[in-house]
DNA sequence: GGGGGCTATGGGGGG
DNA sequence: CATAGCCCCC
């Protein structure tokens, strides 16, 4: 038993409690799923600062805003309201706020706009233009990801080009200009005074770096404990900032990371399992703990989970296990097509609500790509099913919102020419396309925002009219926020601007809660003008100004604004499922060439990706785990008709649901001519007969490759290799003759027949 | 030069 | 199925 004091520990298993009690010098927490990681985040700081640590002397990086919000919470239930002071967030929403203050020192204005994948590929699209290259084959969202991989990794535009790697590529691409409209993108952004979200990243590494003395000391002593959650998800980038933060001569190394190589799913935005590794050669002296106990999930989901992941090769060694009852078995939902798919998750939601006395809310559909949301959400409205979908068209990317924002947007700052673009001719001005264009082409020749230019140049009778009309609204707009506080001024721009105007002319369904939608964002505005609403830090939460509100609601995810109060089903990507649990999880759409998705079918890697996606999203569940598919289903326009994926089959029938799988897979279909067409191919190709009584399983030390071994479900087999991990490859011809399986020895029953 | 309607094309995950 | 680009009329 602990001190009084310290009672909290009570509440930890040893592993857990010697990560939160391990306060100095590097560690690394590699925490399973379920495995108690945010209980020991919370602690290990609520420690901190009960054994005499400034909460305003941590940092604690987060994968989602929300995460950390709640994390604070839970600290505050410890502590005490000095919780407040702890520097808490995600590494964007806090480097933004850092360089509210510090962005001068590096030739961006402090009240820096932050550009969004939008404002990104429009400005990316006018540089093409510019610079008459072919939108066909510089598409401007390839240039993107490729701008925003080079900033990912530290390569500047000078780099890039000296890169015989990347120009390479590039020129096998047919794009060898890359570089070029890199090197332009990045001057006009800072032309713009506006950063996108790699600069986020970028401009705070080149702060700390390029200002040693002051600045970069400044948050060394400020940071004295840094931790970082999800570390198998942050790229080269993030490590650097954070090497520059926790390493430098006499430093502690109080760095902290906490994550989970195996739910690694963002490796599309540059994330690096290679940062695991690294930080472990980086600090000799880590000291590494394992969580593996796992709390949230029953017996066979777990094993499922375990089998899953031994496809995937690398791998840091752990063994996920619980000591929860056996619980439900996996059930599998075979669909004729994508809407009978939804019918009948709907029919299965609604049975077990009764059965399992589950609310809306425990209860979670999870799908690969946010379109397949559609046909679920037709369902859920048809059998009256409470729904809310996370993910996909936030309230903030509406046409109606960006627009009332690209207006304050440019009166914050007036060099924000992608903010101009989009409200200089809406409402309707006649200012047309190519009058935007040549100014937008004075702006490039004169090196001068378009704003400047609207304001030195003259123009022709017949557009000046507008042109003039809009130079005075923004003039007034800047007045009023001189003189007035946010709420205000955005009021002021919503009745002005015309916009509202223009939409209470839609009398149109749409129309009107367009209107609404805007009214929702002023009581927003207005809200985080009154209230307190504290984010990251107590001593930054402040600062009112509309461009601290728009700083905020840029970095600002669907998943922030999530209503625990609502009694609905959950929706949502896997993506966005991370971190999150449930009673009950569907995940559906299991279909070769949706998911796995089909861009990862040529490459293992992003097929080990895909896995590691599959992990995540059926560890999210509690106790009932539903796995879908679709014979058929539209992609693409047209009719597809896919193989069941192969993370189905590598399940072991141990943990199916095997009445649901094999009474059901002749079931269901809808017309005999779409099961004419679908070229099924059984989840397991013989099912072998075998004398349970006489079964004695071996000990899983035992078992060494070229053993014959019998299984109770596959038979007999051969003992082909068994790695340090005891997973075994085991070929049994009665099952599948050309391929082996892989069995991890902890958990299959196997027994010797012969040596 | 600006506005509106029609056809062609392309489509992952997210801060 | 949504957006961009194109064409035609004002």
């Amino acid at each position: 038993m602990s001190l009084p004091e310290f009672s909290y520990l009570d509440e930890l298993n040893e592993v857990q409690r010697l990560a939160v009690t391990t306060l100095e010098g590097p560690v690394m927490v590699i925490a399973g799923p379920g495995s108690g990681k945010t209980r020991v985040l919370t602690y290990r700081i609520a420690h901190l600062i009960k054994t005499g640590v400034y909460p305003g002397h941590i940092l604690a990086l987060t994968f989602t805003n929300k995460a950390a919000k709640e994390m604070k919470n839970r600290i505050e239930g410890v502590v005490g309201p000095q919780a407040k002071r702890v520097w808490a967030g995600t590494f964007h929403s806090l480097f933004a706020k850092i360089l509210r203050v510090e962005a001068h020192r590096i030739g961006f204005p402090n009240d820096f706009t932050i550009y969004d994948t939008d404002d990104t590929k429009s400005l990316i699209t006018e540089i093409i233009n510019q610079l008459n290259l072919d939108k066909k084959v510089y598409s401007p969202g390839a240039v993107r990801s490729r701008i925003s991989a080079a900033k990912s990794n530290l390569i500047t535009p000078k780099l890039y080009a000296a890169n015989e790697e990347l120009m390479g590529l590039d020129r096998m691409n047919r794009r060898p200009l890359i570089y070029q409209i890199y090197e332009k993108y990045v001057a006009r952004c800072l032309r713009a005074g506006a950063m996108d979200f790699d600069d986020l990243l970028l401009q705070m590494f080149r702060l700390l770096y390029q200002n040693p003395d002051r600045t970069r000391e400044k948050y060394q002593n400020q940071f004295k404990y840094v931790m970082v959650d999800e570390f198998q998800d942050t790229n080269y980038l993030q490590y650097e900032i954070l090497k520059l933060l926790a390493v430098y001569p006499e430093s502690p190394n109080n760095i902290c990371i906490v994550g989970d190589d195996a739910q690694s799913i963002y490796s599309f935005r540059g994330a690096t399992i290679e940062n695991i590794l690294q930080f472990e050669s980086d600090f000799p002296t880590l000291k590494t703990f394992k969580l593996e106990q796992n709390y949230r999930s029953t017996h066979f989901i777990v094993e499922a989970a375990n089998e899953v992941i031994t496809y995937n090769k690398k791998q840091i060694q752990k063994k996920i296990w619980t000591d929860r009852p056996a619980g439900n078995k996996i059930k599998v939902i075979k669909a004729a097509s994508e809407t009978e798919e939804g019918k009948r998750i709907a029919d299965n939601i609604i049975e077990q609500k009764n059965r399992h006395t589950l609310k809306n809310k425990d209860i979670a559909i999870l799908y690969r790509t946010n379109s397949q949301s559609r046909i679920f959400e037709e369902q859920m409205r048809r059998y009256n099913i409470p729904y809310r979908v996370y993910g996909g068209l936030s309230f903030y990317s509406r046409k109606e919102i960006k627009d009332i924002i690209a207006y304050i947007r440019i009166t914050t700052n007036d060099k924000d020419d992608e903010a101009l673009k989009r409200v200089i001719n809406y409402p309707k001005r006649g200012i047309g396309d190519s009058t935007v264009d040549s100014i937008g082409q004075l702006a490039e020749d004169n090196d001068m925002s378009m704003w400047e230019v609207l304001n030195k140049i003259d123009f022709s009778q017949r557009t000046k009219k507008g042109m003039v009309e809009f130079v005075q609204l923004i003039r007034a707009f800047k007045a009023k926020a001189e003189s007035s506080d946010a709420f205000v001024t955005a009021q002021y721009i919503a009745k002005h601007s015309g916009i509202v105007e223009h939409l209470k002319a839609d009398k149109s369904v749409e129309g009107l809660s367009r209107i609404e939608n805007i009214d929702s964002l002023l009581d927003g505005i207005k809200d985080f003008v009154e209230n307190d609403v504290l984010e990251i830090n107590e001593e930054i939460s402040r600062d009112k100004t509309l461009s601290s509100y728009l700083q905020t609601i840029s970095l600002m995810t669907d998943a922030d604004e999530s209503d625990e109060a609502m009694d609905s089903v959950s929706m949502m990507s896997i993506h966005a499922a991370k971190g999150l649990e449930f009673k009950s999880v569907f995940v559906t759409g299991l279909e070769e060439n949706l998911f796995p998705s089909y861009q990862s079918l040529s490459d293992p890697n992003l097929i080990d990706e895909e896995r590691r996606l599959f992990y995540v999203a059926i560890t999210r569940a509690e106790e009932i785990l539903t796995l879908s598919f679709a014979n058929a289903r539209y992609q693409h326009g047209d009719m597809r008709f896919n193989d069941p994926s192969r993370f189905i089959e590598e399940i072991s029938e141990n943990n199916l649901d095997s009445v649901v799988t094999i009474q059901n897979v002749n079931k269901g279909f809808g017309e005999p001519k779409i099961l004419g067409a679908f070229k099924t191919k059984p989840l397991m190709s013989g099912v072998p007969k075998i004398d349970v009584d006489g079964f004695k399983a071996s000990e899983p030390g035992q078992i060494k490759a070229g053993q014959k071994v019998l299984h109770l479900k596959f038979g007999e087999g051969k003992v082909i290799n068994v790695d340090e991990r005891l997973v075994a490859s085991i070929l049994f011809p009665q099952v599948d003759p050309n391929n082996e399986k892989r069995i991890m020895l902890n958990f299959a029953k196997l027994q010797i027949l012969e040596d």
